[in-house]
RNA sequence: UGGGGUGUCGCCAAGCGGUAAGGCACCGGACUUUGACUCCGGCAUUCGCAGGUUCGAAUCCUGCCACCCCAGCCA
């Protein structure tokens, strides 16, 4: 996992990191990657991860992958092991393997010393109360009639909480800070609420009383040994609280807590709001369709892990809200792709063409190049035949010179074989054309003909042999740089999205393809062969994506 | 309007007082049996704006302006 850190500035982040190691303040870094298992991951989550697990990785350090599951209420076990198949997806190692319940009896341990220290308390408040009491950005809150309970009255209520004696909202553990805070985050936030009756993915029903992040995350940190928290931006309001937790405990860790920019993708969402509805909404097919920006949306789409992971590099990570553009993430992949991907032939809308004068029944065995710049990916074996299907787009009656492509009466190559000349267009009675008959020229097999040359160069399939599949086109899911801008987001959704084509041929070498292979299609673009096949039993192709077009008509 | 942030090329992003890296995109041109790839060349006299300090400022100071985040018993 070199490949991204070709001598890159150093971010901000590892900057610090330098620096705490340059001072001694640390000598051992550890990072972690904390999702709530709630959804599943997108490109955004893979962001952190590259750069909490490249942290770890580049400076001998560790990272832990640590479930931060403290709402039972939406999280599930499914999200838990669907993460973990995309962090290793990527190509990343957890050092350990951690839920923030699994601290769920540490964290009663140092609320209640909180609570012995006079910092926190047991608050009767209804969740309206509460907000009532908290005033506004401009306007100072006021503090909780209960606020001042006695130290033995506080760990009596809340030891009855966590016996199930209270109500869900009846009653919450506080941190006593500052109800006058211009920090609303410092007005006594809640530490601990009640909720009866869920089964945690974990714990299954051994609580009632669950921690909240902002007490949670800063213990779940100190107890791992982190020493970089990493997180987005939102949570800079938090930091204060984070620190104030640590100070007021008796843990001997203190991580410090580094803000950065989350991703933001041109052309498509992030939110895990808007993700779900669009998959339960029916938008898309599920949160593996190919256009979504998920990480299994990206795998099923062709995507690889290392073009994922060169594209978090190229990104970079500061702390500026930022919206990066499709075609950083489109040349990432075309780049890992270009080097990697075999190369194939395969016609997505079909017009028969017939060679007059080559033998019919004959079937020539030729050879292609599996890469034009890489003899050491081999060839595969091509069969020529009389007739064959090049694609539509590839033919016009007239053209100018600029159309390097067959017209009639001009010749032009085929890809890997012969330069053919467009002879005559044959036509149904709609006047669709149907055929083409062409004459071949049998010296121009691995080389140029005399006397003229040969300007285009199109692909083609054997007609008989060819394998009929399914293949699938993808424009951005939506029509807009900014989804929801103005308006419904989903009112931007982009109805061309998906082009579905049933009549595309590819090649007879693609005959055994396993799912998940990708190949270049020359002149079209990459493919990968999707894990379900088409109801008809056809193989199907996936566009990862197409190739850079400098043509444009 | 309280607090916290951010503003460097179309999009990202280096830069940390010594005179604007790089990537993507774009525009030329070369090469080419993929209009791909590759290669060569071009692409910020200027760093949100206005002042100030300094021999020297994107970098320091002051004042504006714009945008983002915060009033869950979500994370």
């Amino acid at each position: 996992m070199s490949e991204q850190q070709q001598a890159a500035p150093k971010n901000f982040i590892r900057q610090i990191i330098d620096a705490d190691l340059a001072s001694g303040k640390h000598t051992h870094i550890r990072t972690r990657f904390p999702p709530e298992p709630n959804g599943f991951l997108h490109i955004g989550h893979a962001k952190s991860i590259v750069l909490n697990f490249g942290i770890g990785e580049d400076y001998h350090g560790a990272t832990n992958l640590r479930f931060d599951d403290t709402n039972p209420a939406k999280e599930e076990e499914a999200f838990v092991e669907a993460i973990k198949e995309d962090v290793r997806w990527l190509g990343y190692r957890w050092d350990e393997l951690r839920f923030a319940s699994d601290y769920f009896e540490q964290l009663y341990g140092y609320a209640v010393e909180l609570i012995e220290k006079g910092l926190a308390y047991v608050c009767d408040l209804s969740p309206e109360q509460v907000r009532e009491y908290r005033g506004t950005l401009t306007e100072p809150g006021r503090e909780s009639p209960y606020r001042n309970r006695g130290v033995e009255e506080n760990l009596d209520l809340f030891a009855r909480m966590r016996a199930g004696e209270f109500e869900d909202g009846s009653r919450t553990l506080r941190a006593k800070i500052d109800m006058a805070s211009p920090n609303m985050n410092m007005r006594d936030p809640a530490l601990y609420r009640i909720r009866h009756g869920l089964v945690h993915h974990q714990t299954g029903d051994a609580w009632c009383i669950y921690p909240m992040y902002d007490f949670t995350h800063p213990i779940s940190d100190a107890i791992e040994g982190i020493t970089h928290s990493l997180c987005t931006l939102e949570f800079e309001d938090h930091r204060p609280l984070y620190d104030w937790v640590l100070d007021h405990i008796s843990i001997g860790c203190h991580p410090q807590q580094i803000e950065f920019a989350r991703l933001n993708l041109e052309y498509t969402v992030m939110s895990k709001r808007k993700l779900t509805q669009l998959v339960s909404e029916g938008h898309v097919s599920g949160w593996d369709d190919p256009r979504m920006p998920t990480i299994a949306g990206l795998r099923r789409r062709g995507y690889t892990p290392a073009s994922i992971r060169s594209f978090c590099n190229a990104i970079g990570v500061t702390r500026s809200d930022s919206t990066v553009e499709m075609g950083v993430l489109e040349n990432a992949i075309r780049s890992d792709l270009d080097a990697s991907a075999p190369r194939r032939m395969a016609v997505l809308r079909p017009l028969r063409l017939v060679i007059s004068n080559y033998p019919e029944g004959q079937v020539e065995k030729l050879q292609g190049p599996n890469h034009p710049k890489d003899a050491a990916m081999g060839s595969r074996e091509l069969l020529f035949t009389r007739e064959i299907y090049i694609d539509r787009e590839d033919f016009r009656e007239e053209a100018n010179k600029k159309y390097k492509r067959l017209v009639l009466g001009k010749e032009v190559r085929l890809r890997n074989a012969y330069v053919i000349r467009a002879d005559e267009v044959i036509r149904d009675a709609a006047g669709e054309i149907t055929e083409i008959r062409c004459t071949y020229d049998p010296e121009t097999l691995g080389r140029n003909p005399e006397g003229r040359k040969v300007r285009g160069v199109i692909h083609w399939v054997p007609a008989e042999q060819g394998i009929p599949v399914q293949v699938r086109l993808y424009d951005r899911l939506f029509r807009v740089p900014a989804p929801g801008r103005e308006g419904d987001f989903l009112d931007d959704l982009n109805p061309d999205s998906l082009s579905i084509l049933e009549e595309a041929v590819v090649e007879p070498s693609l005959r055994d393809v396993a799912p998940g292979e990708r190949f270049q299609f020359e002149r079209e673009g990459y493919f990968c062969r999707d894990p379900e096949d088409a109801a008809d039993g056809r193989p199907v192709f996936n566009q990862i994506v197409s190739l850079r077009d400098s043509w444009g008509g």
